[in-house]
DNA sequence: ATGAAAGCGCTAACAC
DNA sequence: GTGTTAGCGCTTTCAT
């Protein structure tokens, strides 16, 4: 196997008697240069199948066009749809994504943002883990900050960074979560908590609260909180399906945590949606399948990583912009779970 | 907000009088060294909160301690799972990685080529597109060589490109799949063939024909092929129980392809297992939890990804290693879609 | 054991 | 409009 060197500036330099300068200047659309010249030298560049250095690029000018992504999870869906939403919006304007994983840990975090920083991203787009949320933490990100690497904020967030962010609308959609259940007659609402410390989940168990209290205040709510697994979600069914009076229908704040709720049913011989009814919070992939399938909300990942691109993008144009926060409508998906008719 | 600029060697150079090159030596435990030195550099990096500069690093020497990653689709759990293993070893050794998704084109792993050879990766691993099986285009790949870039496949391999492997044996786990369907006293098998362009796929068609033939010949077999889609599973599918003797089992080359056969005959109102038999390949998180839920064949993600990484740091430490190709062991999980006992 | 100097490939300030 | 020069931060001969 031949190694190959590649063809830099210099090389399209020499061969046209040329500085790199001048070459430099003709391929970065420098307005300041012959036709001619930018001609020739577009030329030669194909003909010498340059490629751009894009880390000598990075390191003289100090910034990437690149976008850097920090996600609790790929495998979950919602955030692997964001993720593609963020890329589209990235490679339509040129620019390429580093994606970074913490899987719920505040170490995987701030190691994520030193690798991005090392590659002077332009910005980071990200959603905390759940131990950033916990311990809040939040050194890493004023270090990326005091880079001067641009911050956006997506789902979960954290409000003292004060950056950029894109939100869902969870006032709108639990009331429609709410109204249904008055629909279906439930008289009795267990919910399944998130941790407090994460913004979504706060605002999922408070809103509930007031809406509930606005709308039904008649209906009785139990609540209790799992951390995220399956597991302990089971755990937290458990609980509230052993009250003397159990809930007719049970809300969990994401769709693994139904489907532990799920689970527990089967367990104990309860029919759903007929002893008891289900809900759940993302629209994944699974919720469609399960028998019956389950209700949930719809958070529209794709578009929030479009968003949050776009973001970015828009503030390029213009740095001095306010804070642009967006809030997008998420869409209740009823289906069998919740549906006694 | 107060923009930090990083300290570099010059600044712990400067503070302790020394030059920028005794400061390099000493951080990357180059031996001739005075004890004293590197101990007083040490700790003033540590005071200053020096951080190496990876870019220059990489620029500098032509190689960065990083992985590249191509998959196809990191929403497949299969995908997530192999990239988790990589992680995992690949922190271990201290390097990172970069993920990038091709969504079954072509032009997106070229793209995707281009972005790790620009970051000097120390090597990739990868399994191809469909588009790239089909076209049976290699140039990008031939271009990572030819920068003496490393190549690793896994899963999806191309036999051309020589490089070492990690796979599946599938002569075994196939074996035991006819043997089940053998057991079950199934007669008539529906086989739904993936791309045979893509090798994985070829194979499963094969060696199933070859097992058939030679533990079953009785066995009817009646094959069509869908796309890796789920509609065109579901038109597979169809095809397949439109026969006036309609297969008492099909065998889907993928889960999705086995959901395609799920949603077909829930359509037909075919009851599984009981009049139809289904299998799929993948062992994806929904095959446990539809109803019935799905057999289905274990992968073995994260041992495919963490033997994909190792492969590249053994080689890293005995360069003149022939070429490894790892088999691993995948397993069948029997479930309710094929069991009518 | 340490210093001096060159250079990875690119861009930008300053000349003319 | 183009050339000259310096430098992003690091490593690596070649000196001594």
């Amino acid at each position: 196997m031949k190694i190959t060197k590649r063809a830099t500036i210099y090389d399209i330099a020499a061969a046209l008697n040329k500085t790199p300068a001048t070459v430099s200047r003709a391929l970065s659309g420098n307005t300041r240069i012959s036709a001619a010249t930018r001609k020739e030298v577009t030329e030669m560049a194909k003909k010498l199948n340059y490629q751009p250095n894009v880390l000598a690029h990075t390191l003289r000018t100090g910034s990437a066009k690149t976008i850097g992504i920090i996600v609790p999870d790929i495998t979950n869906n919602f955030f692997a749809k964001i993720i593609a939403g963020i890329e589209e919006v990235a490679s339509q304007n040129k620019y390429t994504t580093i994606i970074c994983q913490t899987h719920e840990e505040l170490n995987k975090e701030q190691h994520a943002i030193d690798t991005l920083l090392n590659q002077y991203v332009a910005c980071i787009l990200f959603s905390h883990s759940a131990e950033t949320a916990k311990t809040g933490r939040l050194e890493h990100m004023q270090k990326a900050l005091s880079h001067n690497t641009k911050l956006i904020q997506f789902d979960r967030t954290n409000a003292t960074l004060n950056t950029d962010c894109v939100i869902n609308d969870i006032e709108n959609v639990m009331e429609e979560v709410v109204r249904h259940f008055i629909d279906q007659g439930y008289k009795r609402i267990g919910f399944i908590a998130g941790p407090q410390e994460i913004d979504i989940f706060e605002k999922r168990k408070t809103v509930l609260e007031k809406q509930l209290q606005q709308f039904a205040p008649s209906l009785k709510l139990q609540t209790t909180f799992f951390d995220l697994t399956r597991e302990s979600s089971r755990a937290a069914a458990r609980k509230l399906l052993s009250a003397k009076k159990r809930p007719d229908v049970i809300l969990a704040s994401t769709d693994l945590g139904a489907l532990g709720v799920w689970d527990t049913a089967k367990e104990m011989q309860l029919r759903i949606p007929d002893d008891l009814a289900l809900c759940g919070f993302s629209n994944e992939f699974y919720t469609e399948l399960v028998t019956p399938n389950i209700t949930s909300v719809n958070q529209r990942g794709l578009e929030m990583g479009q968003a949050a691109a776009s973001i970015f993008f828009e503030r390029n144009k213009d740095p001095k912009a306010g804070r642009s926060v967006i809030v997008l409508k998420p869409e209740l998906m009823i289906r069998e779970s919740t549906t006694r008719k």
